[in-house]
DNA sequence: CAACATTAAGATAGCGATAACATGACGGCG
DNA sequence: CGCCGTCATGTTATCGCTATCTTAATGTTG
């Protein structure tokens, strides 16, 4: 007990006690037993992320914001994956649950099934954010970039430069209603007075997954099949919109004049593009920052309500819709 | 202990009394307790896996491969990253031995302090397995692809296709001494009789670090400033190479007619680079599964002596360096 | 049918930590 | 001096789980 005492520098001990325990502790090697801590305190100090995948630039960003926050609060965390499919995100948000961390970051996309475990963890009272999917369950808080605003202002700049016909890549027509980019993507087709066409969206065939440079390939090649061809894409994601650049370079488009393409994301890859693309950056650290934050907050009771943040996405134009700007603009800044 | 027995499937127990215990279980969300268990049966079931970063493909292809096989084996993978700090590498690793993880796999770039720690881990016995830097301490296993044959035979295919002076990107000359991938890029050059020549290998000044495309940038820009600057690139991973491309489209030179490139790893992305790009594959899903295999029968007890698996590379040729290639050859198959 | 094996269930203890309580030394104060 | 508060340390119990031991009913066999 004593021993507890010194380590933790909890209660009395005397200066020579606590100096005679620690140097023990040094030439025994001793680490404290974290699972029998956990066992009497009921806190382990730990968080758990959710993850939807690891290859993703976003995902690094994100873990980056949060463990700022978490390293500094004193939380360890760990990170687990599901890729892509509930099941997998099922097991792993069990495992951490059975591990008894203190509160879970989810960041996976959401789905039906996904939302329903969601809400049956929030039941069991364990602290609980999300981010980028916005759940409305009494105690989970979340924290979302504001798609819907970002596609929005990408296709209005498409519109701006005098296209017409603009394009949608990464996503089934059907499939779209959820997808806050596909509807933004909509909208900004309206508020400019045209209707949206159904053959000018293009996707997987497999459902609402992820985007990647093959869908993009493929989705390009699709849309140039078309009578009318769209002169503009708005791609779902950075991915998807390499992709398409790389089907236009080989049907022998030049980018931006017979085609001009804006993806969503910028991905670090994007400014090096030939030409770069103009893109939809997110805040992304932020947003984990702020989830790690609503979290603390609910770990230590110090929140009960239910919170929302969004934030705001921001345009970045390059080449590959503006022939006008020089390289050198386009550069990220160091 | 009866309900124990029920649920664990062990010793004795009537079949009448399993029916009511898992009813009962279910009704009430009985979930186990892992870290009392853990207290108890010295056994968590869990593997922790630190990660360089996580925004590498690499990362994400490597952690499929172990997950495959952790997850058949019913261990629970837990993942941390060290972003390329020795110190944050150590923070992690502690975090996972005071939580009692059963093994360890660790795929951080190696370094001298990294290597002090691990040798210290695989003294208090706990099994640990490597990606990616052969370690030869007592009690660790490691995995690795021959990374030094990959550039080579990346080397020796610009050779061969009439390159005399091929630049290197991706680290600062004097901290290649380590880097096997250099080594195998210098190897190349003697044995088809060429000289290395000091002022053809460039990377970023802040030591062994990571190459990004940014790198790549810089670097072809310092090379082409050279009085007779390079006909051929190796860059030390992709993203250094699509870096280079870049700097090669803005200078108005023509890949690979003006300028070879080829890099390594071949990242998703590389097939889809315009022109698309020349690089060198490492089986990483298969290293990740010989990691954790290596890792559970070390866990397991069932072998005893160190291990090391050398996995072959594999060059991919595309028209980045080689012009003559239809496109479709070079995409990747379904 | 006695002796022993098999099956089933319960009782006890202990993993490593700490909360809560107990004990004792010491000093200050009225 | 006796009382109390402060400081320092020790004792006990407990978190949830399971290894081990105990008990008891039932079955099997020569």
């Amino acid at each position: 007990m004593t021993a507890s005492r010194a380590l933790n520098d909890s209660g009395y001990v005397s200066e020579s006690v606590r100096k005679r325990v620690s140097q023990a502790a040094e030439k025994l090697r001793y680490r404290p037993n974290i699972p029998a801590r956990q066992l009497k305190v009921r806190r382990l100090n730990a968080v758990g992320i959710l993850l939807p995948d690891i290859a993703n630039p976003f995902s690094a960003e994100l873990v980056g914001g949060m463990k700022d926050v978490f390293d500094a609060e004193g939380y360890t965390t760990f990170i687990a994956t599901a890729n892509r499919t509930v099941k997998e995100e099922n097991a792993s948000l069990q495992a951490f649950i059975d591990h008894r961390v203190d509160g879970l970051v989810v960041a996976t996309r959401g789905t039906m099934m996904g939302d329903k475990v969601l809400h049956s963890v929030a039941q069991q009272r364990i602290p609980l954010v999300t981010i980028g999917r916005p759940v409305h369950f009494r105690g989970i808080d979340s924290v979302t970039a504001n798609h819907y605003q970002g596609a929005f202002d990408a296709v209005t700049h498409l519109i701006k430069l005098g296209h017409k016909r603009i394009g949608f890549i990464g996503i089934a027509p059907e499939d779209g209603k959820l997808l806050r980019r596909y509807q933004g993507y909509l909208a900004a087709l309206k508020a400019a007075g045209s209707e949206p066409r159904p053959e000018y969206t293009v996707g997987p065939a497999e459902g609402p997954a992820y985007a990647t440079q093959e869908d993009g390939y493929r989705g390009l090649l699709q849309l140039a099949r078309l009578h009318r061809p769209p002169t503009a894409i708005f791609a779902r994601n950075d991915f998807a919109a390499i992709g398409a650049m790389h089907a236009a370079h080989t049907l022998g488009l030049s980018i931006p004049d017979d085609i001009a393409i804006a993806g969503f994301d910028n991905i670090p890859l994007a400014a090096f593009t030939a030409p770069p693309l103009t893109t939809v950056e997110q805040p992304i650290a932020q947003q984990g920052q702020a989830a790690a934050r609503f979290l603390i907050e609910r770990m230590q009771g110090k929140s009960q309500q239910d919170r929302t943040a969004m934030m705001e996405c921001r345009l970045i134009v390059r080449q590959s819709t503006d022939r006008t700007l020089s390289a050198d603009q386009t550069l990220p800044v160091r």
